[in-house]
RNA sequence: GCUCGAGUGGUGGAAUUGGUAGACACGUUGGACUUAAAAUCCAAUGGACAUUAGUCCGUGCGGGUUCAAGUCCCGCCUCGAGUACCA
């Protein structure tokens, strides 16, 4: 019987699904396990061969955790809300649902075709309204929240209220908006309900605020700085200009000092950890404010080396500061405006990246110096962004590099103080090395006590007070898109009200177009039934609105993040429609275990979850601050593009056409069309050609030695101008009847459409079957690492599980022959030594090299000719969480009549092992001359004499007293001399 | 620019704590079986010289520490990822 995997993998597939082998209880006395894959967006490519790598590995995990008898909750879905389905239903008209459907049916046929042990009847997606429900509803729940520093959490909205009408603002201590006024209690009570609640506005965990976008008015939308490109939109080339915008966005600042602090709590790649780190960036310093001249602003600046404020000569606005158009005087004015303009076209990215280009405009004004009292030029420049710190800088160009090349730039002195220090050609940087000088109270004090002194002084003028920055900010939730979650808000006078959480969800109207309206606003602005009657309590007609009853809805939807920072909570009660999720569900299954991405996601998605977590650990919602304790990060797998080079030739006149030339003729393509053009019918017509060029073929074309298949590739309508195309091979020959081969150009790179280098999972399933696709991605290399797809491999995974099969069916004409023999020494050895080995590297996520594993002992095993039931049926549970269809089989075939998936793992035994010697190998300075085996009892003394008295020691030596002897027991031994 | 990661045979990779570099595969070459093909099995396979039992070189480049470095330290080079509205 030959091991025939089509029919073996349909079957168990069929049999997992109709016995709900992985579905997970809540009520379970086993301990639980919790195994989580980040979810796709389905998109309309379907599934390539990169990424099931992180599934099958959380697979692995999830199926070996079974086998240690965890009750294992291992669900999927989709994170189906996102910009392709928009961009595809504003060119086609189809509705983005729809298009969302058919993508997770193909995403879904893929999976179930790999035979993953997912527990389907929890799947969740982002985009059905009995999702987004709730996440709407956590949207209110930060909306009628505040974040309390004195207790240092998030606390319901009505706490702070009661402070407000008991004493007013003036004690509260709490994340808001940086402009608050103070009132007092009577004031509170004395304004009216819209003034009350526009401060309150100032409080909430989310809030509407103006910030800077990426708008591009041709498109009528906002773009990510990843859609610009040179300044220009990526789609279309239109111009691109930086505004400002009424947006949501969300106080996640306000948990800046808790997300850092508690990345200790959380077992997650130290280079993640460290992005956001960065990414939140706490920076301690001082703010000081400095007072404009013969002007009644004052520049709030935030530095970390305050020590340094004796070496200032100008200051740095950024461009969008509100204070540029007060403060720049009428000589200025045109040039200022002019540069702001300029400036407006830069992305944030270009302004950061690009640190050769000095440019700046001087505003005609200058600041007091707090100390000296000194008139310092008020300078902008790109340098310095809006969004970051106070959006204005002390520029001290001794001390800091871009302060130092703009001061070069404009002319503008540079003052050192530092002692002793030579700043002639650039900044110095360093803070330990030298001391403050030139600085009246500073001078030769060191940084430390520079910086507490300086804090100390400022806060005696009342201009200044030591502070702790976060580059991290709050986070914008709005976006001008229709394929997104609805807002539950609506507006009465300009003042936004959240609906009622037990009218959620409001579901996403209907639209005729997808696209921004006419006079700009978000595409849900061509809904006509999209206003919400307070009476009856549900969406109207927009003709109803009377602003009495009847109120205009919020016309942006939320971003991407919003529904993925909590599925990872909703799998774990996913259908229930009273609560989130319930607190028996939450209270048993706590948090993730494990979870496996790609580290694409390390400040996004990543940070994102982990201050939702929070808001929701605040609120007693959830038991945990940290929503996953593992996390691993999967590497992409890049696809080897394939390429075909060829030059256009030219005839007398308009008659062109295409010679491809083979790999070994791209150095020579002259010889090689000389030699071409001595063959009918072109030999003597004149002709001249372009220069060499390449194009993509698809892969599917090309086999493992990378020789063309030139009819399928001649007759793809991609490539029709190779229709009559002359090939040339690498003899050099005209290709006709097999007498040559056309081998193309290899390039790794990103897996992706547009380069036709993308390999399906379908067809290598269909080929090879599911448990070799699933070996082979893990055989590729370390799960971390990004590694180039090379489809050629596959046949050796393959031929090892017939290996493994052939294991079990050594008789006649295949036969299924497992005996109750005895097992020999060698058999238990190896197969302990397997058990080992598996184990350890399935618990440090080295899952390439338990493939290798698995292929020495079925090697060993056969070399043996080992048919013992006592091996090959551990063997068979070994292997099961990697290749489960072949282990189901093989399972069955042994008499078990349930599911291999929770029978126990096989038991390590160490006593297998004992070695009585060791083979040592016996180096001279360090070089290995000779290999010696000894008793492995041996001490360190005996090993040196048995090694010294051996007669190849005393020919390396030639008579030389060795100076040293060094001995590893169980190692190595190495002389010296 | 900044932050992070990676560079080992023709290819993917192994070497868990500084201790035999190249496990396990792919590919290639030669052989067996076969009318032939497929499948399967056996042998060789880092490079150079010696063709023997040996010698030298070799983990991106240049230094260093050590009895011993792919592994640790310093300085570079190349490639990849992220950089706040792609998901």
């Amino acid at each position: 019987m030959t091991y025939d995997f089509r029919k073996i993998e349909e079957k168990w597939q069929k049999f997992w699904a109709e016995n709900q082998t992985f579905k997970a209880e809540n009520d379970s006395q086993k301990e639980k396990f919790y195994v989580l894959d980040m979810f796709p967006y389905p998109s309309g490519a379907g599934l390539h061969v990169g990424h099931p790598l992180g599934y099958i590995a959380s697979d692995i995990y999830a199926r070996y955790k079974r086998h240690k008898g965890f009750n294992v909750l291992h669900p999927m879905g989709y994170d189906s809300f996102g910009l392709p389905a928009e961009q595809y239903a504003i060119q086609t008209g189809q509705h983005p649902a729809i298009t969302t459907e058919a993508n997770i049916n193909r995403y879904r046929e893929q999976l179930d075709k790999i035979g993953f042990s997912f527990d389907w009847s929890r799947e969740v997606r982002t985009s059905d309204p009995n999702y987004y429900k709730w996440t709407q509803w956590i949207f209110i729940q930060l909306f009628n929240s505040w974040y309390n520093k004195d207790n240092d959490k998030a606390e319901d909205i009505s706490s702070l209220i009661a402070i407000f009408e008991k004493e007013g603002n003036q004690s509260v201590n709490a994340v808001c908006d940086e402009d608050v006024a103070i009132f007092s209690a009577a004031d509170w009570k004395a304004f009216t309900t819209k003034e009350q609640q526009e401060v309150l506005l100032q409080y909430r965990l989310t809030f509407l605020a103006e910030t800077e976008v990426n708008w591009c008015p041709a498109l009528g939308t906002v773009l990510a700085n990843d859609e610009i490109v040179n300044g220009v939109s990526e789609r279309g080339g239109h111009p691109v200009i930086r505004k400002k915008m009424t947006q949501w966005s969300m106080r996640i600042s306000a948990y800046a000092q808790r997300l850092l602090d508690d990345l200790t709590m959380v077992d997650w790649p130290q280079p993640l950890k460290d992005s956001q780190t960065n990414w939140i960036g706490r920076s301690e310093g001082a703010e000081v404010t400095f007072r404009v001249k013969g002007r009644e602003e004052n520049i709030d600046v935030f530095t970390t080396r305050p020590d340094t404020i004796f070496g200032v000569s100008f200051m740095t606005l950024a461009p969008e500061h509100e204070l540029v158009a007060k403060i720049t005087t009428s000589e200025q004015r045109e040039e200022v405006e002019a540069y702001i303009a300029a400036t407006a076209k830069r992305s944030e990215r270009d302004r950061m990246a690009d640190v050769k280009t000095i440019t700046g405009a001087f505003t005609g004004a200058y600041a007091e110096h707090p100390f000296s009292k000194k008139a310092i030029p008020i300078w902008i420049g790109d340098y310095v962004l809006a969004g970051y710190g106070t959006g204005a800088v002390m520029s001290v160009p001794c001390g800091d590099q871009r302060d130092y090349d703009f001061a070069k730039h404009f002319n503008i002195p540079i003052p050192n103080i530092f002692e002793g220090v030579d700043i002639s050609v650039e900044a110095f940087a360093d803070k330990e090395k030298t001391s403050i000088a030139n600085s009246d109270f500073l001078n030769g004090l060191p940084y430390k006590k520079a910086v507490k002194r300086v804090i100390f002084e400022l806060e005696k003028l009342g201009q200044g007070i030591g502070k702790i920055n976060y580059r991290l900010r709050d986070a914008v939730f709005s976006r001008q898109r229709y394929w997104g979650e609805p807002f539950p808000v609506y507006y009465v006078d300009g003042m936004p009200h959240m609906i009622s959480p037990e009218h959620l969800p409001i579901v996403l109207p209907e639209v005729e177009k997808y696209l921004p309206t006419e006079t700009g606003e978000p595409p849900l602005g061509n809904a006509t039934v999209w206003a919400w009657d307070v009476k009856k309590s549900e969406v109207v007609s927009n003709q109803l609105i009377d602003n009495e009853t009847v109120f205009p809805l919020e016309l942006n939807t939320m971003p991407g993040w919003a529904g993925s920072s909590y599925y990872f909570n909703r799998y774990m009660d996913p259908n229930n429609n009273q609560e989130v999720f319930s607190q028996d569900a939450i209270n048993y299954w706590q948090d993730v275990d494990l979870y496996i991405g790609g580290s694409e996601h390390a400040t996004g998605h990543l940070l994102y979850s982990r201050f939702w977590q929070k808001f929701l650990f605040d609120k007693g919602f959830v038991p945990k601050p940290e929503f996953a304790k593992k996390l691993i990060n999967q590497g992409m797998i890049t696809g080897t593009s394939a390429f075909v080079y060829f030059v256009v030739a030219r005839f007398a006149k308009d008659k062109q056409f295409y010679i491809a030339v083979s790999k070994s003729g791209w150095g020579s393509v002259d010889e090689v069309i000389k030699k071409w053009r001595n063959t009918p019918p072109v030999k003597d017509e004149a002709f001249r050609y372009s220069v060499l060029n390449r194009i993509h073929s698809p892969v599917e074309y090309v086999n493992s030695s990378d020789e063309l298949d030139i009819e399928s590739f001649r007759h793809d309508p991609m490539y029709s101008e190779f229709r009559d195309a002359v090939f040339i091979g690498e003899k050099g020959e005209v290709i006709k009847e097999n007498n040559d081969i056309y081998i193309v150009g290899r390039e790794v790179e990103k897996m992706s459409k547009s380069k036709y280098n993308v390999v399906n999972p379908d067809s290598i399933c269909q080929e090879y079957g599911a448990d070799s696709l699933r070996l082979y991605e893990m055989f590729l290399g370390p799960l971390e690492q990004s590694k180039p797809w090379n489809t050629a491999g596959i046949t050796g995974v393959h031929s090892f599980l017939k290996k493994m099969w052939r294991l079990f069916h050594g008789g006649n004409e295949g036969a299924f022959t497992v005996t109750d023999a005895e097992p020999t020494a060698d058999n238990l050895k190896t197969l302990h030594k397997t058990i080992k080995k598996v184990e350890e590297d399935i618990e440090n996520f080295s899952f390439n090299t338990s493939v290798a594993t698995f292929m020495i002992c079925v090697n060993e095993l056969a070399a043996q000719k080992c048919n013992s039931k006592k091996i090959l049926e551990p063997l068979a549970l070994l292997v099961s969480p990697y290749a489960p269809h072949i282990a189901e089989e093989l399972w069955n075939k042994l008499g078990h009549t349930t599911s291999i998936a929770t029978a126990p793992f096989p038991k390590f035994e160490g006593k297998y092992l004992v070695e009585s010697s060791k083979e040592y190998p016996i180096s001279f300075n360090g070089k290995v001359r000779f290999k010696l085996e000894l008793p492995a009892d041996l001490s360190k003394e005996e090993i040196e004499a048995a090694v010294m008295i051996h007669d190849k020691t005393q020919e390396q030596l030639q008579g030389r007293a060795p100076k040293k002897v060094i001995v590893v027991p169980g190692k190595i031994v190495n002389i010296v001399g």
